[in-house]
DNA sequence: ACCTGAACACCGTTCAAGT
DNA sequence: ACCTGAACACCGTTCAAGT
């Protein structure tokens, strides 16, 4: 990886375009226009297109603290006492944030197939699965939660919650009854 | 509704359009080309634009057969003995399809919101959430199904996990195991 | 080293002209 | 009554020219 510093121009530009970029996915989803997006940042497309070569590289760039968030949230979780609780409230975090920008949770089960697995997103949804599959397997160890869960799959229908809910009115409570629902089938016996 | 008898070449066009756009999808998923759909099926882009006005209203003619033959299916299962597993039968029915063209699922839970009530999708959507409002019900009567499960919450949960399984190596596999986790959520006590 | 914006390809949608 | 395809607008992507 390349750490020197980017020339200072560089550097604004690339701010810019992502701060513009998060403004316009979550006003129109993650489908928004780029060509609007570096209008909006006051660049030339050819600078977007070199600072974030696909779509789903701006994509991460704009992801990327929530994620931070979520893996740190997943880490103390990891110290609590109780390993059933600490996989509910990680579940309920993630999809308290799943419903925008739309289309977030559709793409992250993208990123979770084979041919993303070296692409930014690709590399963040696998990082997101071992914190999950951490807490998940704690929860299991304990005896709380089913053994055969697999953190693929739970993560896959976590972020299928996500899809259903952002087209709801309330797509908070929605998600929360649909993990309540969701839970007690993963629950042991 | 007008009924008269379309002209000839009008007819032939028609389901030309159907039946291209049936390939089209099952290739690219529902976002595939309107304009390439109408060269393969050798008319005019205008005539796609008369027959239908709308990429959805030309989806719905596609999946016209599929959601008469889900209808039909959950008439029969109400016959059933036994409810619970009518139910169980008709959602794994429903999800054996859902995989292909890829996007339905999101179409769907997408023309179950309020905006699309006067699109054909979002009749049949209805009309789909009604058969399965009766499945679940009978269910619930039977005191095998959680008396708060709303028809609309779990038809839009089934489409998620359809969404889930469009990028899974076995869709069908993934669809019958999240479904068996989904149940023993629904299941009372 | 980085930026700009014109250029090209592609797609959705409309509509005047045709039969 | 229906069809055609040119025309327009919009978007993604590349790249030659500029600083």
């Amino acid at each position: 990886m390349d750490t020197r510093p980017m020339r200072a121009d560089a550097r604004r530009n690339y701010e810019r375009l992502i701060t513009t970029a998060r403004t316009a996915f979550m006003e129109h989803g993650t489908g928004a226009s780029l060509d609007d997006i570096a209008k909006r940042a006051g660049v030339g497309s050819g600078t977007l297109y070199r600072h974030f070569p696909t779509r789903d590289a701006l994509l991460h760039a704009v992801l990327r603290e929530r994620i931070d968030g979520l893996l740190a949230h997943a880490d103390e979780l990891t110290a609590r006492p109780d390993a059933e609780e600490a996989l509910g409230r990680w579940l309920r975090t993630y999809l308290a944030g799943a419903a925008t920008p739309r289309g977030t949770s559709t793409v992250i089960i993208e990123a979770m197939s084979a041919e993303w697995a070296d692409t930014g997103l690709g590399a963040a949804a696998a990082a997101i699965c071992d914190a999950l599959g951490r807490l998940l397997e704690r929860a299991q160890r304990a005896g709380a939660i089913r053994a055969e869960i697999d953190p693929r799959d739970l993560l896959r229908l976590t972020n299928a919650i996500g899809v259903a809910s952002e087209r709801t009115p309330d797509p908070g409570a929605y998600a929360d009854r649909m993990l309540a629902l969701l839970f007690d089938g993963l629950r042991t016996g």
